[in-house]
DNA sequence: CTGCATTATGTTACAATATAACATAACAAT
DNA sequence: ATTGTTATGTTATATTGTAACATAATGCAG
């Protein structure tokens, strides 16, 4: 399965195509595993993809509720618990916020990189962070059933003043 | 600066010890920096201190109130907000809960164990784990200004049923 | 197709976590 | 003592997330 981009995406990239990409990508995924990708989960991965930033749940029922669905907050909550637990989208908890996720279907560990100017996060897929982490727990008898890394700081086009926000 | 026990405390640890060791270094730490660890935030790092499991802000206001101060969220947060600020507490915040730091003043990132059986906390300070971050973070440009990860797992006295709860 | 079981969504109410805003108190230095 | 500063008290409210139960949609056996 194809993967989008990892890194930042410019404030001129072709955006559509992320979210062309990554719904395709959920459709396939989900065709193959027999999951039901409904309409208001579409709409919801949809929605979190409007962009490279977080969003919160609040926020999308909000813009559910603009799209004209009947939604309260166990409609996105119910929504998001199944695309996280079906891979197609991460909580980053530092933020009590939903991103979509970049690697949708590779059974990865998410590891993110959170501009605190823009507001984007980019997803990292590094093995060797994952290997130390398990070295380190073996060492300590410690088994590891899963782990996030959330990363802040200062995305380069931040840095450069040619961030789209 | 003495630090505190890295890993997973047995259940039969001198855990007075941890909590004396946390207060007195918290003391020397403020002193020497010109810091005002007031009656409130020595003791709500003390409650913190309680064990080695993280523990909410309302679960510490309770406790507040039960000591006989008059307390209410902001009481709370506020003592927190100095406290992780100063390095002595960290926030767990896959689980919206604070635990005591083992390596205050050393200026380090947080890494963190968590025993999903026992709820105990182990915090690691594995250098390895912030060059890789580094390093990637340097390819993409990214200004690295903090991190955190945390790591659910078994830990080993769990899977040899000798936690402490 | 029909009835039935299963899964998803709607709906109401509420729990849990965190902050805003302003008043009072304690403290530290003149 | 006076005064500016920092800390705490107090009230109210914002934000995030769930419980519990009702209804609707879906998939399948017969
Ligand atoms: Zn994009
Ligand atoms: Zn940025
Ligand atoms: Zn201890
Ligand atoms: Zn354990």
């Amino acid at each position: 399965m194809k993967t989008n981009n990892p890194a930042f995406p410019s404030a001129d990239h072709d955006h559509k195509h992320c979210v062309s990409l990554a719904l395709k990508n959920a459709e396939a995924y989900c065709l193959q595993q027999g999951l039901r990708l409904t309409k208001l989960r579409h709409q919801v991965l949809e929605l979190i993809w409007a962009n490279h930033q977080p969003v919160g749940a609040y926020e999308l029922l909000e813009q559910l509720t603009q799209e004209g669905r009947k939604a309260a907050p166990p409609t996105v909550y119910r929504a998001l618990d199944f695309l996280m637990e079906n891979g197609l989208v991460h909580r980053i908890s530092s933020r009590n916020a939903y991103v979509g996720c970049s690697h949708a279907g590779h059974d990865h560990t998410a590891q993110f990189l959170i501009c605190e100017t823009c507001g984007q996060v980019a997803e990292l897929d590094d093995a060797r962070i994952g290997s130390v982490i398990t070295k380190d727990a073996d060492q300590l008898g410690f088994t590891v059933a899963q782990w996030t890394l959330e990363i802040s700081g200062i995305c380069d086009q931040c840095k450069r003043g040619t961030a789209d926000e």
